[in-house]
RNA sequence: CCGCCCGUAGCUCAAUUGGAUAGAGCAACGGCCUUCUAAGCCGUAGGUUACAGGUUCGAUCCCUGUCGGGCGGACCA
């Protein structure tokens, strides 16, 4: 059984209504939570600018407004406050019955809008080298995205598009075929980072070396069959290190989502000739350049959009362009999503005019960059270590178990230690994707040990914490009646429930705004809410029809907070 | 030179897209464990939302300008 409509989408359609029939056709409601707990549960603020729009006195019109809301059932309350706010009480009766529906719901009530196909271009780590802290953000928030849309009943195909071509795999290749004269390949590529350093270390000191790169290049491209089973191995290699990586975060792709940028390889001369057979692609010096006038260069001219190089090479631009047209004309994408970072933003741009231009994305096809911020070190430069160079990510994730289990074998010493560990793992993991997640993406920020493995305050394992709290009493309290209907009478019972019954509308503001950090805020609030009930209202030591009705309260915060921390990747835990 | 993003409490970040008295966490200070795990709860303090104008019933949000940061801008991605 599913809710068709949220609360606020309720209360929204009923005040839609009650302006229209006091004149205002098509004004919206602009229903929210309310701002401050003295102004009830859901505010409309939609009067002003109807009354505004139609130069009418705004606290007459809420008057009218109010007087053709029809809140029968849902609301206790209905006040007009200031300049024509219409503050809105709800009914406990009615949150008690919403709850009940939803603890009756397999899936919390959530509602199925009309499913779209959506793409998701996320991860896409380069495969020449190993994942760094900067891998971070677009693996996670790809993550959470697809896991959110995928609940909401969309079709979610996910894409890594991993850097798996280019230049530095012919280095790489050769650098390979040295070493393995003398070590085996999975000593030599055990660390990726060295080996990377130290095949660039050949290329600038041996000319001869250089030159079998640049073969090696050429042979890779053309086919060889030879440098091409290096190239394979290499990558095997790499992805078995990515993998590491996406099962330690928890983190859902597979081998099935890979779709690199080599696999459009072949598609690249047939999109450059398409471009120029279009007109759109013409000749300047030396390369295939579309001029596109919605983006000036210095000299107020259109911008150049390189797709094949001089020397014949072809560009990201290029593989994104085939990407896109496999993305919509084969998957049959309605919506595709690029997670990545924000420096990107003017290529997207570029991309996605282009790609429209050209033909292969439709008017009916949202192409969406969702980009994010940079990380920064403490110096507000690009975030790197002393040593100049990036964190691994393995690394920064080694480290948070670590500090976790020194905690948790602090907190709870009596634990086996294998427990322990797997409680440090849920917490020290969930702690730095929350710590990522949390954040607006579009901002850049800071990274700092200190806030990433915070494990006090707003953090993952806070979130954990009241989850493990209310599985605790649920456990402790054996057989209840799960159908006593639900008793509000405590004002904190009624805000637990209220938030609850929200988890809806935030989803679909995530998916509206491709923005986790909504969800993550919608949580942390509900565990201060729950929190507060937990302190103030007794459940095992209260009784009959009061106890059941606060059981069936902790039971749907904990499917709450584990519908809502599994969306965004995290795990929770029985006991911690 | 042009373009995009950003500037909010000492620090790290929010603010449901123009709504009411700008909210959290950390750090600081004070209180609460013979009552379901104190990774918790309650309280105090902390703000001219970079600055100056403008638009209107109302601006952190929109417009103009200034200052300060980050990033892009023909052959890396």
């Amino acid at each position: 059984m599913t809710q068709d409509q949220t609360i606020l989408q309720l209360l929204d359609a009923r005040v839609v209504a009650a302006l229209a029939s006091a004149g205002c056709d098509g004004a919206a409601a602009v229903i929210t939570p309310a701002a401050r707990p003295e102004f009830g549960d859901y505010q409309a603020n939609g009067v002003m600018g109807a009354a505004k729009a139609r130069r009418q006195n705004p606290r007459e019109m809420a008057q009218s407004v109010v007087a053709k809301l029809d809140l029968v059932g849902i609301a206790s309350k209905v006040e007009i406050a200031g300049p024509g706010f219409i503050n809105i009480t709800l009914d406990p009766a009615f949150l008690a019955a919403r709850a009940a529906t939803a603890l009756a719901s397999e899936n919390l009530g959530l509602p199925r809008p009309a499913a779209q196909r959506v793409v998701i271009d996320y991860s896409s780590p380069n495969l020449a080298k190993e994942m760094h802290v900067g891998h971070l953000r677009s693996t996670i928030i790809g993550d959470a995205l697809a896991r959110v849309l995928r609940c909401l009943g969309h079709d979610v195909i996910a894409q890594n598009h991993i850097g798996d071509w280019g230049t530095q795999f012919g280095m790489l290749t050769a650098f390979l075929v040295e070493v393995e004269k003398g070590a085996d390949t999975q000593m030599a590529l055990a660390d990726l980072e060295d080996f990377y350093r130290r095949a660039k270390q050949r290329m600038d000191d041996d000319p001869t070396f250089a030159d079998m790169a640049r073969e090696y290049v050429v042979k890779l491209q053309g086919g060889d069959a030879r440098v091409g089973a290096l190239w394979r191995r290499f990558l095997e290699v790499s992805m078995h290190h990515c993998e590491a990586v996406y099962k330690t975060l928890g983190v859902g792709l597979t081998r099935a989502d890979l779709r690199g940028e080599s696999s459009y390889n072949a598609a690249l001369p047939g999109i450059v000739a398409d471009l120029q057979t279009k007109g759109l692609a013409v000749t300047s010096d030396g390369a295939e350049v579309v001029f596109l006038e919605e983006f000036k260069n210095k000299d107020g001219e259109a911008q150049a959009y390189i797709v094949r190089k001089q020397d014949g090479g072809y560009l990201y631009s290029t593989t994104d362009l085939a990407a896109v047209r496999h993305r919509v004309g084969e998957l049959h994408a309605d919506r595709v999503l690029y997670v990545v970072d924000q420096r990107q933003g003017l290529h997207f741009q570029q991309l996605f005019t282009l790609s429209r231009r050209a033909g292969y994305v439709d008017d009916r096809v949202s192409l969406e960059h969702v980009g994010f911020g940079v990380m920064l070190g403490e110096d507000n430069r690009p975030f790197k270590t002393r040593s100049g160079d990036t964190v691994k990510l393995v690394d920064l994730l080694e480290e948070a178990v670590e500090r976790a289990f020194v905690l948790v074998s602090e907190k709870n010493p009596a634990l086996a230690e294998e427990t322990r560990w797997e409680i440090a793992r849920a917490v020290g993991v969930g702690a730095v994707k929350y710590a990522d997640l949390s954040k607006n993406r579009a901002s850049d920020y800071v990274f700092s040990w200190a806030s990433m493995l915070a494990f006090d305050g707003n953090t993952a394992p806070y979130l954990q914490y009241a989850y493990t709290r209310a599985a605790k009493v649920l456990r402790d309290a054996g057989e209840f009646a799960a159908d006593t209907p639900l008793s509000l009478d405590a004002r904190v019972e009624q805000v637990l429930v209220l938030q609850l019954l929200r988890l809806a509308d935030t989803l679909n503001l995530v998916a509206r705004d491709t923005a986790p950090h909504h969800l993550c805020a919608y949580l942390f609030e509900l565990a201060v809410v729950f929190s507060r009930f937990y302190e103030n209202c007794p459940v095992l030591k209260s009784e009959g029809a009061l106890r059941a009705s606060r059981l069936q309260l902790c039971q749907l915060t904990a499917r709450t907070l584990k519908t809502g921390l599994g969306l965004l990747g995290i795990a929770t835990l029985e006991v911690m």
